[in-house]
DNA sequence: CGAAATATGACAGTTTTATGACAGGCTGGA
DNA sequence: TCCAGCCTGTCATAAAACTGTCATATTTCG
């Protein structure tokens, strides 16, 4: 589950970029200025930054270059749009930190290249991982699912949603920090529908003796843990 | 917990603005000039401000010098609301100290961005925060509480009403006070029953060997404090 | 002792979450 | 293209959990 942030101020391009993202498979969020994003990734981390490299306000530059300067955020992989007349050279003199670049107008085949071969280098791509908590295992490279090893069919939502929480264990979510994380912002889902992939997922997952793992936190959220609470 | 006091002279807007932000988890607070805004700052220190820049009387300009001057309120976050008209760019010239501004009519979620950006700026973000005291621990990640490592299981308010507690230890609060910091003002709530929380609150830390922490203090309100008073 | 203040236990109304059912959408085949 | 079957988002409803209030004890203090 690769998450890619696209920070653009033209409705119209973010939006094309995400159809078009979301359709490879991409959980997209999107932000429409320096700040929105900041935003974004402090609360719903992406592996991969779009960032156009002209914005009101803070541009694409400073904000790569906070970025970069953050130890935390430094090793977030971005990608920076520039439009043609901006002399790509000078530009990738300019020392942002930026992973690559794309001028726009590009061809989406071109964009998909670049963000696969960008995740490539940055580790986070999805081959070959493998994720364990207890007896549990997700393997993304086979996207399968097996408690002890027996295998445990997930439908895709469910697949999503269990890989988001054991990547992200121990901690509190909201609804909509779930929804944001696991079905990608700029969707509108009732929160609530929430709740019901959540018990399918408890369902499968007690049904192969893996029980109380995701707990609820009333009133705020969810919750997936080891340590069963009592 | 983060404590918002909203500073509007239009009552409409107060409350349109208090529902969104107790929709997110804030706690908010109001105050429809400016006068009654120190005062509520005073007894209950916000963690940020929303501030109308056009008020009758002392204007939210005013208002923002003032608590930029003064050392103790000089480090409150601070973020005006403006009206379309008043010229953006003019006022920011102005040099009133506001963190950031918003311009009215602003979409909600354009607001919650700003101020979650402005709160993580100025480090009052919520995550990854732990508080503890003693062999109690507060964690506001997981959203677990825990005496010598046993979780305890709080309900919703007893969560709030601990937090605010340990978080604001060794001094008394009556019981309007309470209230306001952890239901948020414009509640109508009876105040016995911060008794009755209080009480659910101490049988519960009592229960896992945490007593006398909470002490009465008579016809005033409560204090939390490590020293046991005799 | 008597008034005032606080602690308690019980309770009913609300709020929040869990569940079961369902219909539209999508996919892979026929 | 059409169909069967799986996914999914939403509802309505049931089930829990939480909360605010009251009436009634207890305690405190002069």
């Amino acid at each position: 589950m690769v998450r890619i942030l696209v920070v653009d101020d033209e409705a119209a391009i973010r939006q094309m970029l995400a159809f078009a993202l979301t359709g490879e498979g991409y959980i997209t969020t999107e932000a429409c200025n320096a700040d929105q994003a900041q935003d974004a990734i402090h609360t719903n981390r992406p592996d991969l930054i779009l960032l156009d490299w002209m914005m009101p306000g803070l541009t694409g530059v400073d904000l790569a270059r906070r970025l970069k300067r953050n130890p935390e955020t430094k090793d977030l992989p971005i990608i920076m749009l520039t439009a043609r007349g901006e002399e790509h050279e000078k530009i990738k003199g300019l020392d942002t930190g930026a992973d690559d670049y794309v001028t726009k107008p590009f061809s989406i085949q071109e964009l998909m290249a670049r963000i696969r071969a960008v995740l490539r280098r940055s580790g986070k791509e999805k081959e070959g991982e493998i994720l364990v908590i207890d007896d549990l295992k997700i393997d993304l490279g086979t996207h399968r699912v097996t408690i002890n090893g027996q295998p445990i069919e997930l439908s895709p939502t469910e697949f999503r949603l269990l890989h988001f929480f054991v990547s992200h264990p121990e901690r509190v979510y909201s609804r909509s920090q779930i929804l944001d994380n696991v079905w990608g912002s700029n969707v509108y889902i009732e929160e609530r529908t929430v709740d019901v992939h959540i018990r399918r997922l408890r369902k499968l997952l007690a049904s192969h003796g893996f029980a109380d793992y995701i707990q609820t936190v009333r009133s705020v959220g969810y919750r997936f843990s080891k340590t069963i609470n009592e």
